[in-house]
DNA sequence: TCTATAATTGATACAAAGTATCATTTATAA
DNA sequence: TTATAAATGATACTTTGTATCAATTATAGA
């Protein structure tokens, strides 16, 4: 998983250096959704010495080459997913902030439409649903 | 527009403040995806007394309620967006950050399957398209 | 394998964004 | 008109993100 993250890096001419690789294989072990200094913490897990501007920085590339993207999960810190094929789908609870990914989408044609009405060569999207999961609703039910 | 928001407010049992008039008048005059200081700033300029907390508290409530959501665009400072019937969509060029809306979207049929699959009761979505704009793949294609 | 070079790193210091608190003010219901 | 709880705004603070730069290191080429 983190070679492949790892392949494009080299491949676009990036160094894969010792930092880059536990940060790499960290993020794809771990679960997602972590705040760039919850990613800190965990890489220094494994490798002490690894600067908290390093992982900012990779953070940022693997944004800028489409791999990851930055979102919002009611903190005031961005939590970063990984766009696996260009694209990441969710569901968040409104009431508990519980995440579910789930794969499946059908926006091919919309990509198509999109990228055609408005010039755009669509590389990639983000679809967040929000809404009330059940135990919340049956919490909410009982009040 | 803003008349829209202050019903809901209210029918939600929150006061219809000065502060909160404000504010929901330049959200919905204004262009949108404002972060909560640009937003400080342009309240500021219908009525000065108008603190920055009270904006990001009321930008807080409307996220609460589902009527905004905040997204990133690039810097570190969560930009709001209106949640127009409960879901927005743009596309977001990754060359020059311009932001351009649309309106239909095609996931009526996937808000049922996942409300479904989960056990969901889904409120809205947010869909965001990443690409390169015509303008930046014309530079792109120059260099 | 060794070396030159530019990319990358991490320490430090800093700026920006977001949060907590609390006395004061104000919208609302009765 | 008044009592009351909600909302405000000033202040101080924490967290998150950014800039800078000397030191380090991955890589290409000899």
């Amino acid at each position: 998983m983190s070679d492949d993250l790892a392949r494009i890096l080299t491949a676009r001419g990036y160094r894969l250096t010792a930092a880059r690789r536990v940060i790499l294989d960290t993020l794809s072990e771990s679960g997602e959704h972590l705040t760039a200094d919850e990613l800190t913490e965990q890489v220094r897990q494994r490798s002490t010495a690894i600067g908290r501007m390093t992982v900012y920085r990779t953070l940022d590339l693997l944004c800028d080459l489409g791999l990851m993207r930055p979102v919002y999960q009611g903190t005031g810190a961005a939590h970063y997913v990984l766009m696996r094929d260009g694209h990441h789908h969710h569901l968040i609870c409104t009431g508990c902030g519980r995440v579910v990914e789930f794969d499946e989408c059908a926006l091919d044609e919309a990509h198509e439409k999109i990228a055609r009405r408005f010039g755009f060569e669509v590389e990639g999207h983000l679809l967040e649903f929000y809404g009330v999961c059940e135990v919340c609703r049956s919490k909410a039910a009982a009040n």
